[in-house]
DNA sequence: AATGAGTTGTCTCTCAGGAT
DNA sequence: ATCCTGAGAGACAACTCATT
C-alpha cells in the first residue's frame, strides 16, 4: 500500500482517482461507528499520549501507535470522524454519491461538533487532524480474511486549501478504507445523542460510547465488571484510580439517555446501566428510523 | 484501598476584527 | 448584519506522585 506520511498530496495518485465529496451544512443526526465505540482506539487524556495501546481480548486485538511529535488521536479528535460518518450516512440515505475524499470548512466541523470558533478552536482542529493522520492503527476487527497485517491512519491525509491571496478556502481530507467501509455498512453504525459533544471528560465520553453500544435501547440495560471496563478503556491509570473516577461519574450521572449504577456483588464491582425512559432524542430517533423504512 | 495535591495541556468564554 | 478567523484569560480533566 502507499504510504501516507506526507502532507503534500498534489501528486498522490490515490487522490486523483477519488470523487470530491462536498459537506452538507446543517443539523444532521450524529452517527458513530460501533467498532470505535466498543474498543480502545483513542486516548482519553487531554495531555498528549505516546504510550501505545496494545489491547487483546479473546480473538480481538488492537494496536494503536503514536509519534512523539503529535501524540495519539484522542476521543475529542474522534468527533471529526463522527462528523465525517454523519455526513456520509446522510448523503447515502439521500441518494447522493459519497467519497473518501471530503471537502469542508473548519467552521462547519467546529460548529457541528459543538466547539467554539475562536482562534484556539481552529488551531486545535488542525492539531486534531494532525493527530488523526499521525496515529497508526492495526486491528483484527474486520480483518479476519486479510492475510497480511494492515496498518492505517484515521485520516490518510489532509490539507488546507488557500486562494491566490493566501486566504483559507477550506480543508480536504481523505478517510481510510477501513473506516469508510464501516460507515457505509448500515449494521456497523449507530446514531448517538447530540448531547455527547457537550461531555467534557474523556472518560465520560468513552463511557457514553460503550454504554450506547452495549446498552442500546434495551429496557433491561446491561452491566460490566469494572476491571473488564478498565481493560477495555485503554487508559494508563491504574485500576483503582479508574474505579475512583468511574464512581465519581456515577455520582454525577452525566450521560444523556442513560442511568448508571455501581453495585458491589461479592466483592467485585459492577457497573450497570439502563436507558432512561424514552427521551426526546429517542423519539426523534424512531421517527427517523420509521421514515427511513419507506 | 482511597483520595489529595500539583502539573500539564486542552477546552470554554469573552472580546474583537476583516470579509462578504 | 452575518460569517469566519484571531487573541488572551481562566476553567477544567486526567496524569503522576504523595499521603492517610
Amino acid at each position: 500500500m502507499a504510504h501516507h506520511s506526507a502532507l503534500t498530496v498534489r501528486d498522490e495518485p490515490d487522490r486523483a482517482q477519488l470523487e470530491l465529496f462536498r459537506s452538507i451544512p446543517g443539523n444532521i443526526p450524529p452517527r458513530d461507528a460501533q467498532d470505535l465505540m466498543a474498543w480502545p482506539f483513542f486516548s482519553l487524556a487531554k495531555s498528549p499520549r505516546t504510550v501505545p495501546i496494545a489491547f487483546e481480548m479473546g480473538q480481538t486485538w488492537i494496536s494503536v501507535e503514536a509519534v512523539h511529535q503529535h501524540g495519539m488521536a484522542t476521543i475529542w479528535d474522534a468527533d471529526i470522524l463522527i462528523w465525517a460518518a454523519s455526513q456520509l450516512v446522510e448523503a447515502r440515505d439521500a441518494g447522493r454519491p459519497t467519497s473518501r475524499l471530503m471537502a469542508t470548512t473548519p467552521f462547519e466541523i467546529l460548529t457541528y461538533i459543538g466547539r467554539g470558533t475562536s482562534r484556539d478552536n481552529y488551531d486545535r482542529l488542525k492539531a486534531a487532524l494532525d493527530r488523526l493522520q499521525a496515529t497508526s492503527v492495526a486491528t483484527s476487527i474486520r480483518q479476519q480474511h486479510e492475510r497480511r497485517r494492515h496498518r492505517f491512519s484515521w485520516i490518510n491525509e489532509w490539507q488546507e486549501r488557500l486562494d491566490g491571496k493566501g486566504r483559507p478556502l477550506g480543508i480536504e481530507l481523505i478517510l481510510p478504507d477501513w473506516f469508510y467501509a464501516a460507515v457505509l455498512d448500515r449494521a456497523l453504525i449507530l446514531t448517538i445523542d447530540p448531547a455527547y459533544f457537550r461531555l467534557t471528560g474523556g472518560l465520560e465520553r468513552w463511557l457514553y460510547r460503550i454504554v450506547r453500544k452495549h446498552g442500546g435501547r434495551q429496557v433491561g440495560g446491561w452491566s460490566f465488571d469494572l476491571s473488564h471496563l478498565h481493560a477495555k478503556s485503554g487508559v494508563l491509570s491504574p485500576y483503582k484510580r479508574f474505579a475512583f473516577e468511574l464512581r465519581d461519574i456515577v455520582r454525577r450521572q452525566p450521560l444523556p439517555g442513560y442511568h448508571l449504577l455501581i453495585d458491589r456483588d461479592s466483592g467485585r464491582e459492577r457497573l450497570s446501566f439502563a436507558p432512561i425512559a424514552l427521551s426526546g432524542f429517542e423519539r426523534a430517533l424512531r421517527r427517523t428510523r420509521a421514515s427511513q423504512q419507506r
